[in-house]
DNA sequence: CAAATTGATTTCGTTTCGATACCATAATGT
DNA sequence: ACATTATGGTATCGAAACGAAATCAATTTG
């Protein structure tokens, strides 16, 4: 290999490149990195997904931390809690008004210009392989997996609506497109790769 | 739009997403997440670029910051420090032999591996595309941009070697495929988008 | 019903990070 | 020649993020 590094090591670096460059703000954001995580989480997952513990999972961090990073946004008043009636303990997060308007301003906005340039053709090859990518890594550091209900080998399409066979629900349209925690790909080998509890 | 968000938020979420799972550790390792960057940084940059500045620039942080994590790798003796005879202000970092050694423990080993198992197509069709957002968002963003010296407009290719106008020398075959901080991307409009000193 | 599990939160200490100020050298202008 | 400005690098400090561990409540398991 005479180049300085070759193909496949300059994708990987790519990747961290690219996931870090994007999120860095001009002037002064009003979240910082991890708050904007967590506010597009909570506005992209299924209403089962939106809890504490799956945005430790998906961000690669204690739920402990995932806690500290929702209470600042619920102060800020961006999101709102709402308990769960079938679990005691479980609580859910929706976005308020204030909450969604500022996903506006999201630092994201500036690769989303820059994607919608972009030719369809090459855009739905990046998203198929940066998806198949993500779960295939899940799969591979053990971690949860995070993808869209219609992608999901659980899920069985009907007309314009579908049905979970893993949250035993019917999905409307609006659903189908959501991130969900249970998802699990045509690819990886095990439905539910929920280790013991260790606290990440 | 009836998904619950389209192809090209999902897209920049994924990146990000990826960019931060790919360089989660299973068990302890060696070096932080900042450490990995920087000692893959000066083990790719060509000589010029091996620079705290220029990696301040790559990591899209401070100066100061990078100083830091620089100074620590430094302690760890992965990279040694060499002073320039041209400027007595500048320094440049190479990697020593254990440094060179630690790459092969990269977490991002994993993510090569997923990468080695792609289609050949499919992974250069994905490193065009990343390249290309890579250069077009450091425009975007007034950053610096970084790319290897045989994809820059001040390169004229020779056989086996070739030769930059920015830097006025002949690049050996070892030095074309590295990255450099004077890059200046085909798509891109000014040739050095150094801002005025804003310390970032 | 006891025990183990799970979801969430709190606290504490450490590390990282960004902002700022600072120093040394180099380039620029008059 | 001299002052001014720009540049490369470093040190310091406070805020944030983080991991680890302890705690509490609700659920599930045996």
């Amino acid at each position: 290999m005479l180049d300085g590094f070759d193909t496949i090591d300059r994708i990987a670096e790519l990747v961290v490149h690219l996931g870090r460059a994007c999120r860095s703000e001009d002037g002064h954001s009003d979240l910082t990195a991890a708050q904007w995580t967590c506010l597009r989480f909570f506005a992209r997952a299924n209403a089962s997904t939106r809890t504490p513990s799956a945005f430790a999972s998906f961000h690669a961090t204690t739920r402990g931390t995932a806690s500290q990073i929702i209470k600042s946004l619920e102060g800020c008043g961006l999101i709102a809690r709402h308990r769960s009636e079938s679990d005691g303990r479980s609580v859910r997060f929706d976005l308020t008004g204030s909450g969604r308007a500022l996903l506006a301003a999201d630092p994201l906005g500036d690769l989303n210009s820059l994607l919608g340039a972009c030719d369809v053709a090459e855009r739905q090859a990046l998203l198929a392989t940066l998806s198949r990518l993500a779960s295939s890594l899940a799969v591979l550091k053990k971690a949860r997996a995070f993808g869209t209900c219609q992608d999901c080998t659980h899920f069985t399409p009907a007309n314009d609506s579908g049905f979970c066979a893993c949250m035993a629900a019917k999905l409307g349209a609006d659903e189908i497109g959501k991130l969900c925690g249970s998802y699990h790909s045509p690819a990886g080998p095990m439905p539910h790769p929920q280790t013991t509890r260790t606290d990440r």
